[in-house]
This record gives C-alpha cells, structure tokens and sequence, in this order.
DNA sequence: TTCAAAATATGAACAATGTTCATATTTTAT
DNA sequence: ATAAAATATGAACATTGTTCATATTTTGAA
C-alpha cells in the first residue's frame, strides 16, 4: 500500500511523532486539571493549551473521554511519587501503611478534579475502559503491596486478612472522599483528617 | 401594593397553584431519573413530560439544580419506604441495623441515577444547599436512629460507639457503591453484594 | 529543485445543552 | 367587557462535543 525506504524506520518516525503530538494533548489536560479544575476542561481550552484547534485533537483521539483517561496513569504516578515521599521515613509495615493511605487520600484532597476522573467521570463501556477502571480500582493496594507483603511475611496478618483489609480500606476511603469533596461532610478539613485517620486506624485493627 | 379580597385566601390560592405547578415538573423529574436515568434528563425533557414549554419551568425554579435536589427529598421518602418494607420482620437491634444499611444500598444500585444525584451531582455554594447536603449526609444515619437507640438502651453499644460506627458505615457504603456503580468494581453483581454484606457485618463488630 | 500525493491541521457547521428575554396568551378583578 | 396582572412560550444566545470538507504542510521520487 505504503512506499518505504525502510520500513522500520519510517514507522517509527511517524509513531513518535504521533506520541508527541498525544502528549502535548495530554500534558494540556493534565495542567488544565490541576489548575483550573475539570469545570475549566473542554476540547477547545484544552487544544488552545496546547497550541493546536480543537479539531486536530480528534486527528490523534477518538473522542475527549479517551484523552482524560490517558492522563491518569501520569496522575498515578504523580500520587505513588507524593506517597512515597510522604512515607519514605516512617517504619515498616501496620505504621507506613495507615501513612500511605492518609497520603493517598490526602493527594485528591489537593486534587479534586483527578478524584473526578479516577471515580466519577463515567467510562464508556470497552475492554480498554475496563483496564483502566482496574486500574484505578486497584491502586491503593498497588500503592500498599509491598507493606502488605511485609505484613505477611511478618505474619502480623494473614494472607486473607490482608485481602479482607485492602479492600475495605478502598472503599473506605472513596467514601470519605467523596462525601468530603462532593457533600462537604465533614464541613471542616480538620474534622475530614481526624476521621480519616481514625477510620483508617480501625480498619487495620483486627 | 396588590389589592384582595381577602388576603390570606387569595395568597393561599397562588400559593397551592404554584406548588402543583412545581409537582408537575418535579414528578417529570423523578420519573425521567427512575426510568430512562439521568442521561436522559434535560431541561427540554424534563418539561415534555411535564406537558410544559422548556421555558415555563423557569418561572418556577431558579435553575435546573434547583428542581433536580428537590427530588432528594421524595427520593429518600420512597428509599425509607423500600427499607422499612425490607426490614420490618427483623428481630431489633444489630440484625435490622445491617438489614437497613444492606437495603439501602440496594435501593441505589436499583436506581443509579438517583445515586448520582445524591452523592455526585455538584451542589452550587448555598446555604439552602448546605441543608440538602446535610440531609444527604446523614440520611443512613436517620434511617438506623430507632434500631441504634435501642442498641444504646439495651447496651449492647455505647453512645459513643455507635457515633463512630454509623460515621463508619455511611462511608463504607457510599465508597462501596460508587466503586460498583462507577468502576464497575466488583464486575459482578453477587460479589457486590458479598462484599457489601460482610463489611458491613465487619463494621458492627467491634 | 520541483511537483504530485499523502498526511495533517483547521474552521465551518451541527446537534444538544442550560438560560434569558421580549412577547403572546390567559387569568383576574372590577 | 375590559384593563391589568400573571403566566406561558419560542426565539435567541452561549457553550458543549463532534464531524467533515478543505486548506495547508510534509514527503519522497524524478
């Protein structure tokens, strides 16, 4: 169909051109989420970001859905670098892992649109939405893993309770987030941090 | 300023035709949330089926939020009704608690789109809105109040204990739901249930 | 270097949204 | 019956995401 004068080459030229292009996109929304917020997010303050019109997103994306999405495995990494950071001193195991939770949490209070994305914003249906639903779903215990391993080679807790743990801490926490960033309940931050810690505390008390 | 045959009659009428005409939206409101979801709701299909031009709905709310979080209070209504119906041949006190707290999170997988107005749907900035925030909030508490007073009565629980507990359930639940009707997490409905079960059950032992 | 073709970027246009407003219509009270 | 007040309404607007024909740029061979 296509003449090359090297195949390989050539295709590679185009990709990471196409891949720059992504992400001048991608990194637009990313500043636009982090600044202004989600209510600030369209196609076009999102192409004006990155120098581009508005039509010549949907040259390199289906639609703006799949551009959000693309931009939460740089948040989850932006939030794994916070927590890690935030936790890199403290010791191991039940202590660093309450730490980790407080600090994830405590990232999507800093950022509310990208608790928007990550469990609000709705997927369309598809194996790809399905990966990244996963994804999001699973990154508190991702973020927890190696502590949790720790925890059970310590034989502090057993495999099971773990599972049992890591999945009520999920849920937990989504919860007081969203009641906190949605329905300002608690209405003081200070109240939010208490009840989070403590609820945090008492679910790794079994 | 006006004048009337008699005043408190003739500000009674007005007053009676206003709020029939404000049902009528709102029952088209409901209905187009229970049936076709939020998706579907519009302005334009709000007043449809209310048998109105889109614009008459302007001379009785201020926006379309308003007339939206008026339906919060008939909602929790018909959710208390499902709960109590569930509920009502339970033996009292812990059993009926997780019985209530099961059933209501049912009633939101039943009607998703009446979670979203609940728990997702931003609230504009007022102090009218606060109280709607509030009513939200609290809604699963006012739900349990008799069982977990009669808890405290029989002292199976203290005061303090069932504070912190039904602070803990509201949270669970709310994260518990949003995970499964936003992220699909679990995918599958049995596990949901299993798992909104047990740490429910979870958190009333303590 | 030149030029045709392929690739890319873009604004016009569309449908749907919430909202406002001037005006048409209905209701009210005398 | 009629003037005035109340109410209902469609036209219009701004904003949204998306599509598409076309303008522009890039590419590669002669």
């Amino acid at each position: 169909m296509f003449i090359f004068y090297n195949d390989v080459y050539v295709m590679n030229r185009k990709e990471i051109q196409e891949q720059r292009m992504k992400d001048y996109f991608i990194q637009a929304t990313k500043e636009i989420l982090k600044g202004e917020g989600i209510q600030a997010l369209s196609v076009r303050s999102i192409a004006e970001k990155a120098g581009y019109s508005f039509a010549t997103l949907y040259n390199y994306f289906k639609d703006v859905k799949e551009l959000i999405f693309l931009c939460v495995k740089d948040f989850q990494q932006e939030c794994q670098e916070y927590v890690e950071d935030k936790t890199k001193d403290l010791q191991r195991g039940e202590k660093k892992i309450i730490a980790t939770a407080i600090s994830y949490a405590e990232y999507f209070v800093q950022y509310p649109s990208v608790f928007e994305i990550f469990f609000i914003e709705k997927l369309p249906n598809s194996t790809e939405n399905a990966k990244i639903s996963e994804l999001i779903s699973s990154f508190l215990e991702k973020l927890c893993q190696e502590e949790f391993q720790y925890c059970i080679d310590k034989k502090s807790f057993t495999d099971e309770e773990i599972r049992e743990i890591v999945k009520e801490l999920n849920c937990l926490i989504t919860g007081i987030l969203l009641l906190y960033l949605n329905r300002n309940y608690p209405s003081d931050y200070g109240d939010f941090a208490k009840n989070l810690k403590s609820q945090i505390e008492k679910t790794m008390k079994k």
